[in-house]
DNA sequence: GTACAGGCAGTAT
DNA sequence: ATACTGCCTGTA
């Protein structure tokens, strides 16, 4: 079992609150700070350990969170399996030899859909800056290793904030959507524990129905913090990945034609496109949809010279 | 100064 | 269902 790669996970957008200091990474999971030293991630030594041998992958949390490396890296899902099964496909495949330790986390969800709505129109390192301050201003200091780190703020919290306070956060008009997220959650509008319970499609209308979430960032809060491994969020990035490497599957009528037209100038596309083309992808790839699309993504901002 | 960045909602057609 | 537009903020 190869360890998960913090650099590539922050790099490809699922992980906003992590951070090096030395030789160790230090990362906000909701009201946790979680803790990971690399001096036993080293990718040689993981390689050679057996594969059940999780005792490389110590995580520490605190305040503490019984086998959090379990449950935050994904261990319960059979990686070896699902990326032996997405390595029918060609492209992916030759993207998960060059991207050892590349994984999908399991977030918080409740950070996560925060995060995501912070995420419209912008890049990593603003949205980064965002998540930091709101953290600072609403959330629960902890001295860890001499180090402060802030929890992430409860939805509670973040409703009783005022839209001017948001703003301060560097929010800009995402604070509106913010104060949207933190009503529905704690008034109870929208469950956590049941969109966990439900399939993909009605987690997804669900979440759909909160101002500032869209087809985008709904797929994204799906995949990284809901358990809905078939979610495959579509943005520019990918966008252009699937044009540069699945054309072929979209072929047929004027609709996908149109698709095409869009992904080639600029890669956006309108919701309806999005619902058919993600259709197609998922029907292609199956259950486990997300994971080829986060080893495309990292690959096409590879291949771009991305670094944030 | 200008363009641009990992979307979304509102409006008109 | 699509086309068009505006949007905060920071950086190049």
């Amino acid at each position: 079992m190869i360890p998960p790669n913090f650099e590539m996970s922050i790099n490809s957008g699922q992980m906003f609150l992590w951070e090096k200091f030395n030789n160790t990474w230090y990362g906000v999971y909701g009201d946790h700070i979680l803790k990971f030293d690399t001096p036993n991630y080293n990718r040689q030594y993981a390689m050679i350990t057996s594969k059940n041998d999780e005792s490389t992958l110590k995580l520490l949390s605190f305040p503490e969170f019984k086998n959090c490396e379990r449950h935050i890296f994904r261990l319960d899902d059979n990686v070896r399996n699902i990326l032996s099964s997405l390595s029918k496909d060609r492209v992916v495949s030759e993207t998960i030899i060059k991207y050892p330790g590349l994984r999908i986390m399991r977030q918080d969800p409740h950070q996560c859909i925060f995060s995501f709505v912070c995420s419209s129109n912008t890049n990593i390192s603003m949205i980064r800056r965002m998540l930091k301050n709101l953290s600072r201003k609403f959330g629960n200091k902890m001295l860890i290793d001499g180090k402060e780190f802030y929890t992430f703020p409860s939805a509670e919290s973040v409703n009783r904030a005022t839209i001017g306070e948001l703003l301060s956060c560097g929010l800009g008009y995402r604070a509106k959507a913010v104060k949207s997220v933190a009503q529905s959650i704690a008034s109870g509008i929208l469950d956590i524990n049941l969109l966990l319970r439900d399939r993909y499609e009605v987690a997804k209308q669900e979440l759909m129905k909160i101002y500032g979430v869209g087809n985008k960032i709904a797929d994204c809060i799906l995949l990284f913090s809901l358990d809905k491994l078939e979610a495959f969020p579509i943005d520019v990035w990918i966008s252009r990945a699937i044009f540069r490497h699945y054309n072929w599957l979209l072929n047929n009528n004027n609709e996908e034609q149109d698709i095409k037209e869009n992904m080639l100038t600029g890669g956006k596309i309108t919701p309806y496109q999005y619902k058919i083309l993600s259709g197609a992808i998922r029907d292609y790839f199956g259950r486990y949809s997300g994971y080829a699309q986060q080893y495309l993504f990292y690959d096409i901002r590879h291949s771009a010279g991305k670094k944030w």
